[in-house]
DNA sequence: TTCATGACCTC
DNA sequence: CCTTGTGTCATGAA
């Protein structure tokens, strides 16, 4: 079971001021260049149905809603939708046998033991949920249901806001075939190109390629991948992810610079930042990462890593600073529009207690 | 094997 | 007109 909260950060508006609700809601994610410059976070279905959409300038979405004196626009709060997810993935998860949660909105049940395996009652348990949900949170959201992550994943898409949608094993190859392959996780408008070029649009089409062929084209994990996801046969479980892999910060400069003294501030604060976020979760890191992009909007990345962790703010700010001057040199004269710093080769620190110390 | 980097994807 | 953050994979060099 795929469980997805409909239209979360603006959802989550609604829920803190309920005069919101018949009102069109944009969340958005302020750059600070200008007064409008930045994107469209989220937007309730009433912006939508207007034509806007994840993503997007700011600025355009008040174009499209230039009639609409009722629309509400509003900064991202990411702290208090972080606590109503918390909420909510507490109690998605007591209705499981395995949980993961794979965003801050998005969450995979195995509810394979608790059903007995009878799509009938993952239905119900869909609806008690949604009932649920609604009760405790006054939140709603859209439920898929399928034999595999993939497919339930691929359902929810079918029927939402507060959809349900279940597909059975002896429906799974009449309902994944006729989709096109842009519906599949993983395929984006790189991937869907390569693959209409390939006379491959559905994913039926898909599923009849030769496996070999599609390892051939597009490499081994991500051949196999689509060959199982397209069949219907891909069985990852569903389980817990442990600690991220990497943590990052970006931020985007008022104008575009290479004084390295402005860069070397930004690059503390979110040091600083990222310094925070690594002691609460006992976190250590290996790897310092530089990315930059460009007023060319072209990126490049530079990283450093050390030959044991450590959690040692200095050597972040060191070895971030380095590396920008570094990367300041090898671009010579274009200017930095955007930075940012990644700490990656993460382990949980000693004297912290958690499971996967006991594993190691 | 490990490291560094870019491409791509998703939300 | 162009945000932020997390993650995966392929490739080539060390």
């Amino acid at each position: 079971m795929l469980v997805d909260l409909d239209y979360f950060y603006a959802q989550c508006e609604e829920i803190r001021n309920p005069e919101l609700k018949n009102k069109p809601i944009v969340v958005c994610v302020y750059s600070g260049r200008s007064s409008d410059s930045g994107a469209v976070s989220t937007c309730n279905y009433i912006a939508r149905h207007e034509g806007v959409k994840s993503g997007i300038p700011i600025i355009l979405a008040k174009q499209i809603l230039k009639n609409r004196e009722d629309a509400v626009f509003l900064p991202t709060d990411h702290e208090y939708y972080e606590q109503i997810s918390q909420r909510i993935m507490n109690i998605l998860r007591g209705y499981s046998d395995a949980f993961e949660q794979a965003s801050i909105d998005e969450a995979y049940l195995d509810i394979s033991k608790t059903t007995g395996g009878s799509f009938n009652i993952a239905e119900s348990s869909a609806l008690k949920i949604q009932e649920e949900l609604m009760r405790a949170e006054k939140m709603t959201c859209t439920i898929g249901i399928a034999p595999d992550k993939i497919t339930a994943k691929i359902a929810a898409d079918i029927k939402k806001p507060n959809g349900l949608t279940v597909v059975r094993p002896e429906n799974l190859q009449n309902f994944l075939s006729p989709l096109p392959v842009s519906k599949l996780h993983g395929v984006g408008v790189k991937t869907n190109k390569r693959l209409t070029e390939l006379n491959i649009h559905s994913i039926g089409d898909l599923a009849r390629t030769r496996v070999e062929k599609l390892v051939d084209v597009f490499g081994k994990k991500l051949g196999v991948y689509f060959y199982s996801a397209s069949n219907g046969t891909y069985h990852e479980p569903v389980q817990e992810r442990d600690n991220p892999e990497q943590i990052s910060r970006i931020a985007t400069l008022k104008e575009d610079s290479r004084d390295i003294q402005l860069l070397s501030s930004i690059i503390n604060d979110l040091s600083n930042d990222l310094h925070q976020s690594m002691q609460e979760s006992g976190l250590w890191f290996r790897t310092v990462s530089i990315n930059a992009v460009l007023e060319d909007l072209s990126t490049l990345t530079r990283s450093k890593s050390l030959e044991s962790h450590t959690s040692e703010i200095k050597v972040i700010k060191k070895m971030a600073n380095m590396i920008i001057s570094d990367l300041l040199n090898e671009v010579d004269q274009k200017k930095v529009r955007r930075v940012g710093v990644k700490l990656s080769e993460l382990i949980k620190n000693r004297g912290q207690t958690s499971i996967s110390n006991f594993i190691s």
